[in-house]
DNA sequence: CATGAATGAGTCTTCATTCAT
DNA sequence: AATGAATGAAGACTCATTCAT
């Protein structure tokens, strides 16, 4: 049982926002199982007979943080309106929202990959989410290779989901686990293998070593 | 407490080989939070009582599955005494290994990575786990460097974490998430994104698409 | 605390009309303890903070509606202007009513009696229900008796008891618990045993088998 | 969730008896939802804990218990060898093992009515307790009509349904709501009222007023 | 060593009731 | 009068862990 927004007061409305704010600070510090109901209620100053009025279990509540994230990930890596017309640049680019979302929600990823285990909707969830930036990824591969400057007997989708998750597993390593880099070697690094494993043709594949 | 093999009868082996066992699977298959110490014991056919005469919480016992884990994809990533000459074939023998190590414990390892969010001990097995590996690739990539086969620009150790890390989420997405490919092309893609990452030289770098 | 409707504008006594028939279906429906005070303000389209302009609880709702019930039953079982002449067709009429006034408030009246356990107020409402159908059945014996036409060693109350709760208990067995006859044959057959069993003389006394 | 006694060591059946035994006085006292698993608990001195050893919820002791309750009124309501002759007194005999059955057990099978109103499976153990009343009764009546010692015209199962509803409910009068007799008239009351009632011939069908 | 009964801390969840708007 | 958000007491149930046999 989830109630919506709209159908509350302001003031419904802001203890609702409170509590899934507080909810997804506590699963991003503690991880879903540790996350007692009560812990997210006294850190949206609630008692823990309100939750119930907005949720009707943690699980309830993990899923709309879930949603939110997964809304903000896609919302967060789309490349902005100037894009460059250097193909390695553009690469760049998508590699540094890709990895800034990956490594924002990093944590909460890996949770809904828990629940996902157990549960169909998270797994439905974190499938999608997998399909926005696998597509995206093999789309953009498409282009190079149409406009041959790509090697064209890679298979789209399965480069990258490889490379993709290259990126990705690296926001985890990274963030999580404590690998050692700046953002910007990182960043580097990441398009420099992306774009020679796809055989991007230009001079501007550089090296960038440390 | 965890009571060691060597302190006991070869009964008592039994029993505390039965329940590492059966601690495995029920990890593998449920998770570890929603394993219950009595699952194991049923499973291993104990009552609950002897679980404590062999290990002091479920915690052990996970830190111990998760040992023999870390052990055994240690020895299955060995590459064996035949090593190919040829660089890329080496490539691709080390991705067969290192992808079917991943794959094969690809749930435990998930977990393990839970279990290292909230307990010192488990994360620094986690990350004596993914040295070894770095360690590895970072070492092979150097070889390659210094044979003048890669691009002596690339740091090998970003490399290697960053191309592993490939490979290993590759091992996720393909069992766990239901990504799908047969064995044979998963390595020839990933070793050839790999091979062309680093800038392997020789013509064993042929394409390798759908 | 109830507030009583005399002290009620038009507009409240319509809420708390509404309250009261949606407590007394939401009961019939699904017993006592297991109605829930929203369920009765949804039903009723009111908010749960008007129930408490009210009734002060659960229980005044129920005292109310038990009330009520009482009242429709003494008035539902009073034997109208056209008494029959024949004594048999008077407990042929008199059981009609009864068996219908029963019927038609089975499950409430049963509620009445979970409720007698723990409340004395609701004990005193029983005793009073029940005494008020006693006394009936006995006084008429009692006038059967004076004129004759019926046992004159049998106890008018104790008798009164008796064949009153085997109509009572008919109608409880018949509408909750399923026991398949139609209400013609059902009163026939009442009022034969009970007419034999006071030894109601004339040669009225027929025969009412299957 | 019900473990049987027999699968416990002898200190397992004494625990789990205590906790029937304390729950089956725990419901008489204070009415099925008025009873709280630990109140059970507390009586037969067990944590609460150790309810859910051997029941999985309140519902589960109540099931038992009630089975309890109807296989002892089935036993205690069956007449002995010696039979007596007469048929009058076949009928008191009867009557007053009914009447005590009913008495004994009054509270617990209100309850289980209450259950069953909400319980499919509480619903059948009752109207099973019913059956096995009510034909006996029937099969009584059915004997006295073949002997020409009952009105043939009388069904018998709606006869005994109706006349064993008396006993049954003059029980609950009598022990539940104070109605003063002492056992000796009320069966000889009784007996009177139901002999008459089905016509029996003899002249021992003598007057038994107050 | 093995057993399994007993324990009780820890959580979730429900729902009657209050109260500011 | 009516609303519905907030409260918290009350209870159910789980399960890791202990311990007498």
């Amino acid at each position: 049982m989830i109630v919506k927004s709209e159908a509350l007061s302001s003031r419904g409305r802001r203890t609702r926002a409170a509590l899934v704010q507080a909810g997804r600070e506590a699963f991003e510090e503690r991880g879903y199982e540790a996350v007692r109901v009560d812990d997210v209620c006294a850190r949206a100053g609630v008692s823990h007979g309100t939750f119930y009025t907005y949720f009707g279990s943690r699980e309830d509540l993990f899923r709309e943080v879930a949603a939110a994230v997964v809304g903000e990930m896609f919302t967060a890596s789309v490349v902005g309106p100037t894009v460059p017309d250097d193909p390695y640049a553009r690469i760049e680019a998508a590699n540094l929202l890709y990895l800034r979302a990956w490594a924002a929600n990093s944590r909460l990823v890996r949770m809904l990959e828990q629940a996902a285990t157990g549960d169909e909707s998270f797994r439905g969830l974190l499938l999608e989410l997998r399909e926005v930036f696998v597509r995206r990824g093999a789309e953009g591969l498409r282009r190079l290779q149409e406009q041959g400057l790509a090697d064209p007997s890679l298979d789209p989708r399965l480069t990258a989901v490889m490379l993709g998750g290259m990126v990705e597993h690296f926001a985890h390593v990274w963030l999580d686990l404590g690998e050692r880099t700046d953002e910007r070697t990182a960043v580097a690094m990441l398009s420099t293998l992306w774009a020679r494993a796809i055989g991007l043709t230009p001079a501007s594949t550089k090296g960038a070593g440390s």
